[in-house]
DNA sequence: TGGTATATCTTTGAGTTCGTACATAAGTAA
DNA sequence: TTACTTATGTACGAACTCAAAGATATACCA
C-alpha cells in the first residue's frame, strides 16, 4: 500500500509535515465495485487513493453511465471539489479492492501555505486539466469510429486486458457499435485481431480515420 | 483598457514586480472576428485579454465549430498551455475589437516562485476546471432540450442580446433544432417569448426537462 | 482431468430516435 | 427593396435499443 509521500502532490513536504498529516488521515478499505463517493455528494475530506484502481463516471437521467476516466494508486482524486469545497462532479467506484486515505480539508488547505506544495498542486491540476481536455475532445469531436481508431493507435494493448464490452463502456459507445466497427476495420484490412491481440496493418488509414472522423468505404463494396 | 493588476491572477503581486512584468508585455490590438491563436498552435507567451470579448472553440474535421466558452477582459486565457508549454486545445477568436497582452512564458514561470501568485494560479485553474467540467456535463449528459431548458433557467436574458442562431452555436446545436424546441416549449406553455424576451411560465416543468433530459408530451396532443 | 452445463460475451439484424442537412417559405430589419 | 434571420417540412445518418443467434469462458461434477 502506498503512503502520502508516494504521491507527487505530497512528496515535496518535509518528513515532519508528512508525519503530521499522516496522523490525521483516516484510512478506509473498500471492496471491489464499492462506491467511494457519489456525484453531487460533498465531502470534508480529500480522497487519496492508496491502493487499487477506481473509475470516475457521470450518470445520465436514464441511468446510463458516462465514463470519464480511470485512476490508479497512488493518486489524489477529486482535487477540484476539495479545493473549492463543492460537490463531486462524478461518481467514483472501485474496479478492484483498494484503500483510500481521507485527509481533512483544513489540513489540505493549510498545506497550500507551503510554496513547494502549491507548485505541486498546480502540476497536479494541470495534469487533471489535460485529462479533462482530452475527454472533451473525444466526446465532442470524435465519431465512434474515430474513438476506436484513436484507442487502437494509442493503446492497442488494452484489447488484451479488457473485454470488448468494457472497452465500449470506456469509450462511451455500445458493445454493438464497437463490434460493428471492429468488423469493418478488419474487413477494410486496417487491423487484424488474433486471440484478442489487435495488430495495426494500415497505420495511415487509421490516422486518416482519426483525422477525418470517418472511414471511406473501399471501392470493392 | 485593463492592466495586469486588474486580473485576479496578477493582482497579488507587488507594484514593483508588476511594473517589471508590464515592461516585458507586448501589447497587440485585434479587430473584430480576428483570430488570436489557432487550435494546435504553440506559443511562447501567455495571452492576457486586456480589452474585448473572445470565444474559444474547437473545429471538427468537417469544419463545424464546437463552442467551448466565451471570455471577457480582464482575463488570462489559455493558462494550461502556458503552464505546460503544450499546444492550444482550441482556437481563440475575438467577438469584438480588443487587445491582448503577451507575457513571455519565462516571466510567468518566474512569478510562480511567489506564493501568493501560485495561490492565485490555483484559484484561476480551479475556475477554469469548473468551466470545463460544466461544459463536459452539458455536452455529454444534456439532450438538446435540456441544454435549452438549462440556458433559459439560468440566463434567460441572453435571448435579448443574441440572435437565435448565435445562441444555437453557443449550445452546439443547429438553429433549426433550437427553433423547433422553443416552439415546443411555447406550445406546452412552459415559456412565452415576446419581442425576444423569454419569460418562464412553468418553472417546474423546465426543471423537469433539465433533470430528465426530455419533455413529456402533453396529453392534449 | 475431462466433459458437460451454464452464464456471459460477441455478433448480427431490424427498427427507432435524436439531431442534423437541405430546401424553402415566412418574417423582420436596414 | 434587399439582406438576413427564423420557422417548418422532408430526408438522411450515426448510433442507439431490442432481440436472437453464435462463440467463449467458467463452474461444477463425476
Amino acid at each position: 500500500m502506498y503512503e502520502l509521500k508516494d504521491i507527487p502532490l505530497f512528496s515535496g513536504l518535509s518528513e515532519l509535515h508528512l508525519a503530521e498529516l499522516q496522523e490525521h488521515i483516516y484510512v478506509k478499505h473498500y471492496s471491489k465495485d464499492s462506491i467511494v463517493f457519489y456525484e453531487e455528494d460533498k465531502s470534508e475530506y480529500l480522497h487519496v487513493l492508496l491502493e487499487g484502481d477506481v473509475k470516475l463516471y457521470k450518470t445520465t437521467p436514464n441511468g446510463k453511465e458516462v465514463y470519464l476516466h480511470g485512476m490508479s494508486a497512488p493518486n489524489a482524486i477529486a482535487l477540484f471539489p476539495a479545493l473549492e469545497r463543492v460537490a463531486f462532479p462524478a461518481t467514483c467506484a472501485f474496479l478492484t479492492e483498494g484503500t483510500v486515505g481521507l485527509l481533512p480539508l483544513e489540513k489540505l488547505h493549510k498545506c497550500l501555505e507551503n510554496l513547494d506544495f502549491s507548485l505541486a498542486m498546480i502540476k497536479a491540476m494541470s495534469k487533471r486539466m489535460k485529462l479533462l481536455e482530452n475527454l472533451l475532445h473525444k466526446e465532442t469531436i470524435f465519431s465512434s469510429e474515430a474513438k476506436i481508431a484513436d484507442l487502437i493507435a494509442n493503446n492497442a494493448k488494452i484489447f488484451q486486458h479488457l473485454r470488448n464490452n468494457e472497452i465500449a463502456s470506456i469509450l462511451n459507445i455500445t458493445p454493438e457499435t464497437l463490434s460493428r466497427i471492429l468488423t469493418k476495420l478488419k474487413k477494410e484490412e486496417i487491423i487484424t485481431i488474433d486471440d484478442h491481440i489487435v495488430t495495426i496493418v494500415n497505420q495511415n488509414a487509421l490516422q486518416d480515420i482519426i483525422e477525418t472522423n470517418s472511414m471511406k468505404k473501399s471501392a470493392s463494396n
